[in-house]
RNA sequence: GGGCGCUUAACUCAGCGGUAGAGUGCCACCUUCACACGGUGGAAGUCGCAGGUUCGAAUCCUGCAGCGCCCA
């Protein structure tokens, strides 16, 4: 390791090295336990897929670094660590990438036909379907490479199918027709949430319905008057006074001339309207629940592209907009179109393709959800699973509690096929886990297997188990099941959270523990944890968005700045519940951080050359374990303090990780490198760093090894924050002769009980004592360069504590020297320290007006403090029902303040004297 | 329509019952032999508004305003 490094820290000139580094030393690979029932504690999670279409963005980034610090700080602790890495295969979007693709090329999948298609789709993945797994490598995570898994996999494949043929013989899988979400561009049904619903300015047609007797009419109003070609009937509110003559009339549908009846049902509104409401079961949910009510039948009007078809006589072929239009005019034109309002309504959109969707009558698989969701619910309500913000269970429960069967089927080519033959003799359904020869109910072998596939969901829901090898009882799966933690994105709660639950506990409760024994809820679940972060944002707190052009693509950033300025900036800010609005600012400030840790390093690599040259060899602690090096008894202050404060750290650390708080955890980390080990600890053992001839060589010896091995422990706490600088510092600190292949190999420092309330509290006195002389000689204009005297006064301990460390005082605050004086200061410009007094010696003289002003200031500050002080403390409300620690604490800075006051008064006093001289 | 959340320094955010905090930015000085991606010092907030509970409220409760999200 050359020691010539750069000035500044070039992230870009290490970060792809280490990344290499770390999957090609196989350094996070986790083999199989042999022995699953005596291992250390685990800590496994599955990264959530992304598609393989997929680019990286900031929600993975955001994602995938809160896994990384969590999983390399586990490793670091000794837990047995696996981060499953894999990718979704994402039926609809990969299909309709492909299907872009040939396009270009002039063609249609279905001129292609299925199976060549879905060749065409596999060619796409292995060509461009590593993209995002290679940038995830760039981040440094820290995921089991050899485990990376496919949705699409063989052994998936195999485990989707029978978890299907399961779910089927339990009755848990039906099929019929039934109104699903309907998208005319992909040509499939959607499930509920992949519906977005958008607010628009829309229209609502009131339309004249004669009777057919002729004896006058109704008008119904309308949102879609192109589905009016389906109605079947028209109901009213049983109690609408207005329509009760009506009840059984038959009425003469426009356009058609088909006869339908007038009938009460409670879901018309009378509010709503003319309170007349058409009926058209097959292109709207509430009209297919009033039709099963009234055993009415359904006319389909639309074909798959959402354009009207032959039950729509001549508005056949149109697309539903332009039916829309040419039924209104004829309407008009008959005199039945009754009125026309404004009318914001709700639309449902596809969430791939934004088209908007067409509820539609068609025959679906579905998953009959309620006895999946009652377990569910139990899991997280027993405890068994623990959400983090804990709100989201709210959310969680909401859900579950008004839930709808799942549509799992797709009229997509790229997807697991659902394993059903119908039969073509008896119109049958065979459900099997094997291609059967025959039909299960008549023998007969004329069978073809059903088009449609599984909605991707239900293949991804299963993965917390068959990643890991079910239906087959492996040993992976005893060891690794349930996993502990899942780190996802609020927007994906129902989509996978809860549906991997579902599926979970339904299907793992059947698998015994590795012991032999029935297993209990509690191991059933698929997760024992969930922490849902948030989302980030551009810098105006804008949700990124393609169309709006602020996405902020990660690897630009990474470029820019480093990888881990970028991890540092959203951990830093990940605080729970709340979106990160991410601020290139902060990242610039994070990046100066890494340069500030660097020039460190840089600092302590030029000493370590300078003992060389010196002829001093400095051991450097070549154990993995966790502890300290202490420094002995009598080391200086500085030793003791440093030790401290890296001891504070470590805990802060620890418990903010356990409490997911990465901001905490981060700040914590920064304040230590920066404001305590560089600020202060460095600038410190600087003086004792003499190789120089002469100089005392143990001290400087010393010094060295302690600053090294604060160094090298501080930077085992950063490491899973910022693991290309650890990394590569820490391999410069051994020279090339690390004790372990990475520092994400060795152990987390572990804080420990440790008596430095002196200590600190001394160490507290000196800084302040020297930012008190700095802002001294700033006030009187001394310049930076020049040292001056120091005259302090001070009770005997302070006195002694300040003499003994008096080389670093005078250092810091540029005294020339510290002088004692034996009674209290008063002439112009002392500053009143609590616990000493001080004034240096310079030449220009004192500005006695902006003295006056700023004592007058401080005396006004402290007066007030006081008077608030005092009013509490007289305040016997406050006295009585306070605890004894306020009320104490109060007192004491009351006591401060008093003396606080005291001197400054004489501070002015004496300024009065010299004034007047 | 139902539910949830947010509003603290110029910006981005912590704090969520006991003396208002951080990072960035700003002002002044300093190119001191780790670092100008730096050092030193400094200025900066009636904690959205109005009530209430409490000895004490940025913090708890109620209402209002603004912003955002989820579900229908």
């Amino acid at each position: 390791m050359p020691r010539d490094l750069p000035k500044a820290y070039d992230p870009t000139a290490i970060e792809d090295r280490w990344a290499e580094y770390w999957v090609r030393e196989r350094l996070f690979e986790v083999p199989t336990p042999q022995d699953s029932t005596s291992l250390p504690p685990r800590f496994t999670l599955l990264l959530p897929p992304p598609n393989v279409t997929g680019r990286l963005h900031m929600g993975h980034m955001l994602n995938q670094t809160e896994m990384d610090i969590l999983t390399r700080w586990h490793r670091m602790r000794g837990d047995l660590s696996l981060w499953v890495p894999g990718t979704d295969h994402a039926g609809i979007a990969t299909q309709m990438m492909v299907e872009r693709q040939v396009a270009s090329e002039g063609k249609t999948r279905q001129q292609l036909g299925r199976e060549a298609f879905v060749e065409r789709v596999w060619e796409w993945k292995q060509e461009y379907g590593g993209a995002i797994l290679d940038q995830m490598k760039r981040l440094g995570a820290s995921v089991d490479w050899s485990r990376e898994y496919f949705t699409m996999d063989e052994r998936l494949s195999v485990a989707v199918k029978e978890a299907f043929v399961r779910l089927h013989e339990q009755g848990l899988i039906y099929r019929g027709a039934y109104i699903v979400n309907w998208c005319p561009r992909c040509q499939t049904a959607i499930s509920d949430l992949e519906v977005v619903h958008e607010e628009q300015q829309g229209k609502l047609y009131e339309i004249r319905y004669l009777l057919a007797d002729g004896s006058g009419s109704v008008t119904i109003a309308t949102t879609r008057p192109e589905t009016m070609l389906g109605d079947v009937a028209v109901v009213v509110n049983p109690t609408d006074a207005r329509y009760t003559h009506l009840h059984g009339k038959k009425l003469r549908l426009p356009l058609t001339g088909r006869e339908i009846p007038i009938l009460p049902d409670e879901w018309a509104n009378p509010e709503f309207g003319t309170g007349a409401v058409k009926v058209t079961p097959a292109h709207d949910p509430n009209d297919f629940a009033i039709a099963e009510r009234h055993k009415l039948p359904s006319i389909v009007v639309m074909d798959e592209t959402a354009h009207m078809n032959a039950e729509a006589g001549s508005y056949a072929g149109l697309d539903r907009y332009e039916a829309r239009k040419r039924i209104l005019a004829d309407l008009e034109q008959q005199g039945l179109l009754a009125g026309v309002k404004d009318h914001v309504n709700s639309i449902g959109k596809c969430d791939r393709c934004k088209t908007v969707v067409e509820p539609r009558l068609s025959t679906q698989w579905f998953i009959k959800i309620q006895p999946l969701a009652n377990v569910a619910k139990e899991a997280v309500k027993s405890g068994a699973i623990k959400f983090t913000p804990e709100q989201y269970e709210k959310i969680y429960f909401e859900w579950m509690n008004n839930i709808h069967d799942w549509c799992i089927s797709r009229q997509l080519w790229w997807g697991h096929r659902i394993p059903a033959w119908h039969c073509a003799d008896c119109r049958e359904i065979t459900v099997a886990r094997e291609t059967p020869k025959v039909c299960a109910h008549c023998g007969s072998a004329k069978m073809t297997q059903e088009t449609d596939v599984l909605d991707t969901w239900f293949s991804s829901g299963l993965l917390p188990f068959t990643v890991f090898g079910w239906p087959a009882q492996t040993p992976d799966l005893a060891a690794f099941y349930p996993t502990q933690l899942l780190v996802t994105g609020f927007d994906i709660l129902f989509f996978w959270v809860a549906r991997m639950i579902m599926l979970g506990c339904h299907f793992m409760l059947d698998v015994p523990m590795p012991d032999g024994s029935k297993r209990a809820l509690a191991d059933a679940v698929p997760f024992r944890e969930v922490y849902i972060h948030a989302l980030v944002r551009d810098a105006d707190r804008q949700k990124m968005s393609k169309t709006k052009g602020n996405v902020i693509d990660p690897i630009d950033i990474i470029h820019r700045y480093g990888t881990d300025a970028v991890r540092f900036t959203l951990a830093s800010m990940a605080s729970p519940g709340t979106d990160i609005a991410f601020s290139e600012a902060r990242t610039e400030g994070y990046r100066a951080f890494a340069n500030k840790i660097w020039n460190a390093a840089r600092f302590i690599f030029m000493q370590m050359d300078r003992a060389n040259e010196a002829g001093i060899a400095i051991e450097l602690s070549r154990s993995r374990r966790a502890e300290f090096i202490l420094p002995d008894e009598d080391a200086p202050l500085e030793d003791h303090w440093i030790t401290a404060c890296l001891n504070r750290c470590a805990a802060e650390v620890h418990q903010s990780l356990v409490n997911y708080r990465f901001d905490d955890a981060a700040n914590s980390i920064y304040r230590f490198f920066w404001g305590e080990f560089c600020d202060w600890y460095l600038e410190i053992v600087k003086i004792r760093l003499d190789f120089n001839e002469g100089a005392d060589r143990s001290t400087a010896t010393s010094a060295l090894s302690m600053l090294r091995n604060i160094f090298q422990s501080a930077l085992r706490l950063l490491s899973p924050f910022m693991p290309f600088l650890a990394e590569e510092i820490w391999h410069a600190l051994y020279e090339g002769r690390t004790p372990q292949l990475s520092i994400a190999l060795t152990e987390y420092p572990k804080a420990f009980d440790m008596e430095s309330k002196g200590v600190e509290s001394a160490m507290a006195m000196l800084q302040s004592l020297i930012s008190d002389i700095r802002n001294l000689r700033k006030e009187q204009n001394v310049p930076e360069r020049e040292p001056v005297p120091v005259w302090l006064y001070a009770a005997d301990e302070t006195r002694q504590a300040i003499a003994r460390n008096s080389g670093f005082v005078r250092k810091l605050a540029k005294a020339s020297e510290l002088r004692f004086s034996e009674a209290p200061l008063n002439t112009p410009g002392v500053r009143q320290g609590l616990e000493y007094q001080l004034t240096i010696e310079y030449s220009q003289s004192v500005d006695g007006a902006a003295e006056r002003e700023r004592l007058t200031k401080d005396l006004a500050r402290f007066e007030k403090e006081m008077q608030s002080k005092q009013s509490q403390l007289h305040n016997e409300g406050f006295l009585a029902k306070a605890p004894a620690k306020v009320v104490d604490g109060l007192r004491a800075r009351a006591n401060e303040l008093t003396v606080l006051i005291e001197k400054t008064r004489a501070a002015l006093d004496s300024l009065d004297v010299v004034g007047s001289r």
